[in-house]
DNA sequence: CATGAATGAGGATTCATTCAT
DNA sequence: TATGAATGAATCCTCATTCAT
């Protein structure tokens, strides 16, 4: 008798709707109200499928989570060489970056902002932590292999290829969408492909 | 006549303490009555030497962006041929972002947060413009001496280097400073000379 | 007409709920679908029952209100003697604002917010005016006999008994239930009967 | 150079107004703009001065209940015998029921409410508890001086005693200012003193 | 010049009530 | 009849900014 709500499927289009707004109008300054209207409901529904601001956030960076894990994870699982693995995680990595470039947007600016209050609720170190272990762990390989320069330090390596990641986003955040997504892809792996691997 | 000394001076002052408490708690959830509190001066006087509280840090930006321009400068002017112009060009990139650390972190956020917002008086888009520009202008010099591969997008590869020093900065803002500063701009310049450079 | 039935019974019922929330949580801290959720029904149920939330304790009130007219109706067509009859009274006022104790928390704290607001649909006035004038017409007839002191002011004299009917109600409610609820009532008829009465 | 201002002294001005207020309107139903106005201030500044609402409240009963306790002692070291002590305290109550009148209102309506609610900061029990220890004291002691009655439980008489104070409070608050003070602080004594102490 | 007391616009959140199913 | 999803009015509280001293 009474309405039947899919809750799960409109807790997902809310959250869609609002990280469209903060990815405009940024998060701090967008209003409640300008998430109710982009989603087209009432500013008090949304008081229904999420417990406050923050916590819209944090159901769209679960999701965003979710399937980055996924991914790095069937990498890992399809291949098993040094070389093609690494290649093969960094195109998923870059490609993970801008397909979810508005996500990613927002979440630069959550971060950034809230970085040192206690009361953040998720954080990024999670996906920090798990892409660094990986990636140190397959340059060890392809260096004790020959396959990659030995005298570089992974660790320092490894952040590095975090920090281009980390840059992808920024820059395509700040300066705009400059050029063409798969033309930065090609030349970003061509560059490291030689830096790293080309080592004769 | 030295009131005029003392202002400009105390000018300063504000502002670095102001970009302190930016960094440590984030310019949104920053009170004026913060940084107040960080320059040891009433809330009210902070009104004295600022229009308010984004003039405070479009201040500092432009001691930042000055900073930064003059570098520049200073490079292009010493260093003509390519390969040696284009090194020199990214120590002092990575050496400046590491040096104006907390800057960056500060203006990540205010930028990544403003983005649409059309009252913002300052951008970084002065930053990523000039220095594509002289990046771009490198890089073909360097393809048409042959000393750089030829195959490369000049655009893309500055959109790239760009995006690391994006990176360097937006990294050791959200996961630490993980690894030292100076071994990870070892590390980024050893792979991006092979990479850009070594094309036998 | 079974459903009719149902429906006075179902009223019943749910205010009986209410007003045991209301007790618990005080009536301004009770949200309707606390009360929902007590009576074990959808919060859209209430409106088919009750016009709104003072209205479910409107109701309430009245039955408490009935019960005690009765009893008063009782006592007066019982006892013909002014002794006899007051103390019958007292000890019936006495026995209801035990067994009700939890009705008359509830409008204790309703009344005492409420006190100004001509929207408030119902009032104590109603129960203090029948009782003051019962007891001012057994004082004056006590008086006249001879029995009840002749120097007391009837009027305060009512007010007072009344005042402790209050009482007994407001401490019970702040203090908790300290003592037996017969042991307080021993020990006020004693007090009242040898204060009022006893005057030798 | 600042403006110099009195800040207790507003605190208690704010808080008086604020007292009126929740008098005429009930606690839960009066808004901060209320307070604000009845206090001539804007909004904004009610907040320089108490945390929040509730604090405004507490505020004001602290100094109640200073008053309260400091008359308490200043009865019981003035007065030796059980029978003027007794009196003696019980004028002083009533006095200062009825000398408080508008913060009873008050705290009756805000305590039956919050009743269950932990976390509400200051209660009444520390104002029953001293009051109930101290008048079972004085009982006991006339008792066994047989000033009083024997056969009553000092306990039962004390909290009865209580109980009819906060009847005092209840029963102006609810039915009006019916009865002159002086006279129902009169009656109360007379019926008091023979119930309780003419027991020959 | 310096100050902090005063302010009110603004925004997050709650909850009684409505109403489509 | 029963329901709970939807709503927006209502209200608390924050904080950038003003201004009297």
């Amino acid at each position: 008798m009474p309405k039947i709500i899919d809750k799960k499927e409109k807790t997902q289009i809310i959250s869609q709707a609002a990280l469209t707004v903060f990815r405009d109008r940024g998060y701090y300054r967008t209003r409640m109200v300008d998430i109710a209207a982009a989603a087209g409901i009432g500013k008090g529904t949304l008081y229904e499928y999420f417990k406050n601001k923050s916590d819209i956030l944090q159901f769209a960076f679960e999701e965003y989570f979710d399937v980055f894990s996924q991914g790095l994870l069937d990498v890992l699982q399809t291949k098993d060489e040094p070389t093609p693995k690494l290649i093969a995680l960094i195109d998923f990595a870059l490609s993970h970056a801008v397909e979810w470039e508005d996500h990613c947007m927002v979440y630069v600016e959550y971060f950034s902002s809230a970085r040192s209050d206690n009361n953040v609720p998720f954080s990024l170190s999670a996906i920090y932590g798990s892409m660094k272990d990986v990636l140190v762990t397959i340059i060890r390989e392809g260096q004790q292999s020959g396959e990659f320069h030995g005298s570089l330090d992974p660790v320092a390596v490894s952040e590095m290829l975090v920090s281009m990641y980390d840059g992808i986003i920024l820059h395509r955040l700040f300066a705009g969408r400059g050029i063409d997504r798969d033309t930065l892809r090609e030349t970003t792996l061509h560059v490291l492909k030689s830096g790293l691997l080309d080592h004769r």
